[in-house]
RNA sequence: GGAGAGGUUCCCGAGUGGCCAAAGGGAGCAGACUGUAAAUCUGCCGGCGAAGCCUUCGGAGGUUCGAAUCCUCCCCUCUCCA
């Protein structure tokens, strides 16, 4: 799977490069295999999309036979980033957090091959907790200006709603990381989050003090979609890679659902599709451009939780929305079948019992229960303002039975809004 | 440690005794229009089988017929001084 180009000029072509040190050097230094690392902070059990473009810088750097170093924060997780955050985030208990950093590394398998060292994933809980402070503050911390801290944009926001100590402290910490992990892996690359430039550089200043030796900074943009708002936000909260969390036919209907005005963009960054076909799809309007949301969904989805459900997500969308035209030439290394049967299995499903079915259940409470409404209010509201469906028959009343009456072969389908749907079916 | 300012519903931010489930904006949701897009317009936007009731304005008490608003104590944040 080796190409040709240099992997940096791969990631900025691709969109990935927001800022970056010595391009030049990079592609020099990247000439050869090499190790890079980013982190990824174990605030939660699962990753959500917006960790979707670091973990794919790491594969396009896997695929170009570089080492990539995933880096779980079980140490700095104990402290908290601060940097273009208005708000100190919760400490988290370190419990928590070893739960989080398995979690983690399960879901980083999906994406990275981690066998025979080709990938590694490191705790910095390992080399943190038993740091001693004295120790620290002479070793690392005399290399440190506090002045040019301040001065630093990271700290910016904070700086007029309050930081405290352990926060400012983070800088050091991530320094720190990555100063020991050019030490320790010879990993001389580190990318990040563009609100991580600060830290990485401060990284960066490390090595070349203390171990006289260059080391590189890439960040990415902070993706948000075209109309401002940040990736994976959505009324039912954040988009999940777990599939617990967020079935994959959600995830899939989250990127069919792209902006117009995205779609090139994302297909760059979240799909491994060859730039000189993703960039014919420029110009593409309307019903052909909407051909390019389901490929950008498939692919996606195929990446993140298998072809296997990728391709159930894809049948269900087209059993409920119908099929798209997809033509042959239109990106054609996607592998999406470009004929597909409509099944609708994988939309999300509830069981219900026979006896509660013959009976009927009132259909604010149905929406309320099967997770289409986050309470009985706002479904009563959904019903008012005609926004629910059974079996695409829009309903009248807030309390209209909704049971056997309607069960076809596929189920009950349940609508809110045009988009978000549900089946139940008896158990 | 001293002096001031402040903590309001998802976020920002009004409200200083009843008309407050709390202005306004943002986000979000729904409808119309569409292309499962955007923009726009309209409605909704604490909970409750909804008349009415219940829970919310940092926390705990208190005053009052009645408190987000007044008093006491506590917690937290910011600014200036030491």
């Amino acid at each position: 799977m080796p190409e040709l180009a240099n992997v940096y000029e791969v990631l900025d072509s691709r969109g990935f490069v927001a800022q970056s040190t010595d391009p030049e050097a990079i592609k020099e230094h990247l000439e050869q295999p090499r190790t890079c690392y980013i982190g990824f902070d174990p605030t939660a059990d699962s990753l959500h999309i917006g960790s979707l473009v670091p973990i794919l810088a790491l594969v396009h750097m896997q695929r170009h036979g570089h080492r990539p170093i995933v880096l779980v924060g079980g140490g700095t997780g104990l402290v908290g980033d601060p940097s273009g955050k208005t708000e100190m985030r919760k400490l988290l208990d370190i419990k928590q957090i070893e739960g989080n950093v398995a979690a983690l590394k399960k879901q980083l398998s999906q994406f990275l091959d981690f066998s025979a060292g080709r990938a590694l994933l490191v705790n910095n809980a390992e080399w943190l907790l038993s740091l001693g402070y004295i120790e620290f503050l002479r070793d690392i911390g005399k290399h440190f200006s506090v002045n040019r801290m301040l001065a630093a944009e990271s700290y910016k926001l904070r700086l007029e709603t309050g930081l405290n100590f352990i926060e400012f402290n983070y800088m050091l910490l991530q320094a720190y990381d990555f100063y020991y992990l050019a030490k320790h892996y010879d990993c001389f690359v580190q990318m990040g989050g563009n609100d991580q430039w600060g830290n990485i550089v401060a990284g960066i200043d490390l090595i070349r003090r203390k171990k006289k030796d260059i080391a590189f900074g890439i960040t990415f943009p902070l993706t948000t979609t075209a109309s401002g708002a940040k990736m994976g936000k959505t009324a039912s909260g954040a988009i999940w890679l777990s599939s617990e969390k967020t079935s994959p036919f959600d995830f899939f209907q989250y990127w069919v659902n792209t902006d117009d005005r995205d779609v090139e963009r994302f297909l760059k960054l979240y799909t491994f599709l060859p730039l000189e076909e993703v960039e014919r799809v420029q110009g593409l309007e309307g019903q052909e451009l909407n051909a390019c949301k389901t490929i950008l969904a498939y692919e996606v989805t195929a990446l993140t939780h298998g072809v296997r459900q990728a391709r159930a997500a894809y049948e269900g969308a087209t059993g409920v929305f119908g099929q798209r035209l997809l033509p042959q030439d239109l990106l054609p290394s996607s592998t999406i079948p470009r004929t597909i049967e409509q099944k609708v299995e994988a939309v999300p499903t509830t069981l219900l019992s026979r006896e509660r079915l013959r009976d009927g259940i009132p259909a604010f409470q149905l929406f309320f229960e099967v997770g289409l409404c986050s309470s009985r209010s706002a479904a009563r509201r959904l019903i008012q303002q005609g926004g629910a469906y059974v079996n695409d028959e829009r309903v009248r009343q807030f309390d209209a039975p909704v049971g056997a009456a309607h069960l076809t072969e596929e189920g009950i389908m349940l609508k809110a809004g045009k988009k978000k749907i549900h089946c139940v079916r008896s158990a």
